[in-house]
DNA sequence: CTGTATCCGTTTCGATACTG
DNA sequence: CAGTATCGAAACGGATACAG
């Protein structure tokens, strides 16, 4: 298959995985499960609360994830990846995959260098 | 294969084609061949030789792009894809493919609603 | 517990003019 | 032809405090 670089979707997947915060998120809730704010705050510590929602109120928009919040005192906020969001395992996968690779490549510029 | 959020290779990818023009940049070189800088300008045209500038550093920093100087009058400055570079192409093909899907899905979403 | 609000520094990128 | 230089706007994201 050709892709039509003037015609291109590569932006629209890239724009749903930027963010500085959103594909460790989508990685945590694929491979983890639903989670609760608490807990994804837990899972990557150096995020701030602005910055977790921000990038999960985009996700959601995106219909990755789906956000599921229960009438309860104290409250609680569920999130999960929804069934089109599992659709992006495979692009995550590789993209994982040819960043080791790329790690790879530079490691070894470096030691011949 | 699992990915371990916590240890994951995901964002150095993303950091290779982020850059608001880098994949239309490598997917021209990819599918069009060696290009010309001019070339390239008239391929994106509503790029500004300050980024088109930027993005062809950045990615020949990376290895992904070969930048050829002939030392002529007028210059000419020939841009060409890597054989490392050429991995990214199965990569942007994904990419390509799961955004065409994703049109698809938002197109659905707002025929139905 | 699950967020908001505000402030502010950094980064990114566009417009424009200029150079060897 | 193939860039560079400079300015400035806008987006992005961190720190901190506060709220329901």
């Amino acid at each position: 298959m050709e892709i039509q670089p003037s015609l291109c979707n590569v932006e629209d997947t890239l724009s749903i995985i930027n963010g500085k915060w959103k594909a460790i998120i989508v990685l945590h809730l694929l491979y983890g499960g639903t989670k609760r704010f608490s807990e994804l705050k837990r899972l990557v510590p150096s995020i701030t609360p602005k910055m977790l929602t921000s990038q999960l109120r985009e996700l959601e928009e995106q219909q990755i994830i789906q956000r599921v919040v229960y009438p309860e005192i104290p409250p609680r906020v569920e999130y999960s990846i929804t069934e089109y969001g599992h659709s992006l395992k495979q692009v995550l996968l590789m993209l994982h995959q040819w960043g080791a690779t790329h790690l790879d490549h530079m490691g070894n510029k470096y030691q011949q260098g």
